[in-house]
DNA sequence: CCGGATCCTGGTCGATACTG
DNA sequence: CAGTATCGACCAGGATCCGG
């Protein structure tokens, strides 16, 4: 308690919803035209995630009211997901931050190696 | 490979630097008069952070170039962090995200809870 | 073929105790 | 006061298999 409800706010989203694939998959569902993508679209597009981690984190977008899930009984099966009008007013403030990183991992990158030969 | 530099950048950037601890860091120290707060300070800020998870968080910003690290050689012995121009450029990212958390959470708590409820 | 569930390992984080 | 050291629990996440 004490400091703040906002700064527990903050831990509580960066602990659940800043993992390691939740807000790339945002950004990359940002990039797709209608803002709706199919599994194995997401699948190629976020390079590196297993099919698991795609899973898990999709249900938890999906529970957090971030993006909604729509299951069409076809052969073959096909699923989409969309963001939610809250999901995208998450997209300013995550674009900023997008931004900030692409200027700014260059330099980062080069600090952190700088450091490291300097302490080693 | 193929889907941009930019998407990697992002990814890394959240795996590094979007951990559990160090942008709430950021935003605390961004809470204070000159941008700079010594060791005990932040322990207290920062609710529910182990000696050991602020050193190694300060380690790291200090390491990414966010932020520096000044030692007095005095009894008691005293360090204090300060945002570097680089760290603060991230702010104005940053508090449009802690903005939008602080809006919205309130609301995501309670979806995800309808969702639990109805998935029970 | 598409999407989900199960199993297991390795890294991460917290608690505790100890130094300069 | 500001760390460092050690240990153990836990969970993220990759490989793999399953259902339709």
């Amino acid at each position: 308690m004490c400091h703040s409800e906002e700064s527990n706010a903050v831990r509580e989203f960066l602990t659940k919803v800043g993992d390691k694939w939740s807000i790339l998959l945002i950004v990359m569902l940002a990039k797709t035209p209608k803002h709706r993508a199919r599994f194995s679209e997401l699948h190629r597009m976020v390079d590196g995630i297993s099919q698991r981690m795609l899973t898990t984190t999709l249900r938890n977008l999906e529970r957090d009211g971030l993006l909604s899930r729509e299951v069409f009984a076809e052969v073959p099966p096909r699923v989409e997901y969309e963001l939610t009008p809250l999901g995208l007013t998450l997209l300013g403030p995550l674009q900023q931050l997008v931004d900030w990183i692409g200027n700014n991992w260059g330099s980062i990158k080069k600090t952190r190696e700088h450091f490291d030969e300097c302490s080693r």
